[in-house]
DNA sequence: GTCTATAGTTCGATAGAC
DNA sequence: GTCTATCGAACTATAGAC
């Protein structure tokens, strides 16, 4: 394939040569996507995929088709493996900890078997954070869905949360999520060394008692105060 | 000012005719900087503000020079009233409560008393999360300072909460006040009308034992769990 | 399906008059 | 200090050959 052209593209990767030109062009558009939408260009993803800048155009049309195309292939693959792990966890005879349910909702976000996972985490932190009615449309089309299970999750494993409160305990364990995906190095800043962003699993070994203490702080009846009886 | 100009600008805010360019540009480009930095344009910021493009580039020289300015006008403000709140916290004879912590970092970064809060909010959780090396020095220079403020009166009200600890449940605080800052519409959506996050009372009302509870789990003899000894 | 070439816009920044 | 006018580069998207 690489051959009928006149100059070998070493810049590809060699694993990459024998697949479709359709999945190189999702792959280097997810890089690049990666510092942002509009800062990201067709040129730039052509040029780190090897392939022409029409090419991209003839598969995914324009620019935008090809974000939400680069955002579909990864929900579906991420948000199913979410769904999974909770249905895991109902299925036994007595309720699983909230524990696990947190685990569950992080776990296949950082655990997916790519080598772009972080491109795609910044992605969609950006996505997740973005005022743009872009934005909000693939969230709410990609994630939206998944994020209702999991509010009824917690709200069965928590006696007294009130939906309303599940709701933005579910928000808040998002936002505590995005920390560990921007991976913007501040920790190992403000810590002087000691915090990494990139070991996930010292991160999440913080973050599922940070986020279930939360959650249960919400619950009514919780000895800490508060003013949230307005539900 | 304005009469000297041969057509009247209308579409300038009343208040700000009789104020400096300088300052109309800034208020001007932090709106447009609201929908993310490689997106906006020194064009679009000099018609928002009714002056030349090249008036921008008289004061501000660059684009970048001017994203700065932006951020710096804003951060000095709300993090010397941050600063004089924790200080005030810290003054009297007993400790603080930890929940009076939590407020004194969230209060002074909602409560700005001009129109673009929510623009300049946008921005910063943008550059927060962001990878670019423009971003985190901004965040470096502007709010690391004041975090680490924070990250001792954490560990100061906490027993038993390890720098390390301390650190991360700072990062994951301002994870979740981010979820107050981007103010997408998703807990309206997500809770079919019930959450509205443009509601910042009812969100702090939460934020606030949500986050203390999280920070309190991640002390050592926490009766819950999470491999944490490492420390 | 993939390419080259380019049309048509928009961008950041500058020159130079007032 | 503020303007008009414009340069040169970068952008998305398309036309058309193979």
């Amino acid at each position: 394939m690489a051959t009928i052209r006149g100059k070998p593209r070493e810049d590809v990767p060699v694993q990459a040569r024998g697949t479709a030109r359709f999945d190189i062009i999702l792959d280097a558009a997810e890089q690049v996507f990666g510092t942002g939408y509009a800062g990201a260009s067709m040129r730039e993803i052509a040029e780190r995929a090897g392939v022409a800048q029409a090419l991209i155009h003839y598969h995914f049309d324009t620019k935008e088709k090809l974000f939400e195309a680069v955002i579909a292939r990864r929900a579906s693959e991420i948000n199913g493996q979410r769904a999974q792990m909770l249905d895991a966890l109902f299925a036994g005879d007595d309720a699983p900890r909230l524990e696990e349910v947190i685990e569950a909702l992080f776990r296949p976000t950082i655990a997916v078997d790519h080598d772009n996972a972080n491109s795609f985490s910044r992605i969609l932190v950006s996505a997740a954070n973005s005022a743009e009615e872009r934005d909000q449309l693939l969230v709410q089309r990609y994630y939206d869905p998944i994020a209702l299970k999991f509010i009824d999750a917690f709200m069965a494993l928590t006696p007294g949360l009130a939906r309303m409160n599940a709701v933005w305990a579910y928000m808040f364990a998002i936002g505590v999520g995005m920390t560990m995906m921007a991976t913007t190095g501040r920790p190992l800043r403000l810590s002087g060394g000691e915090c990494d962003d990139r070991d996930v699993e010292a991160m999440l070994a913080r973050i599922v008692p940070f986020i279930c203490a939360g959650v249960r702080a919400l619950a009514d009846g919780d000895p800490h105060i508060g003013p949230r009886n307005d539900h």
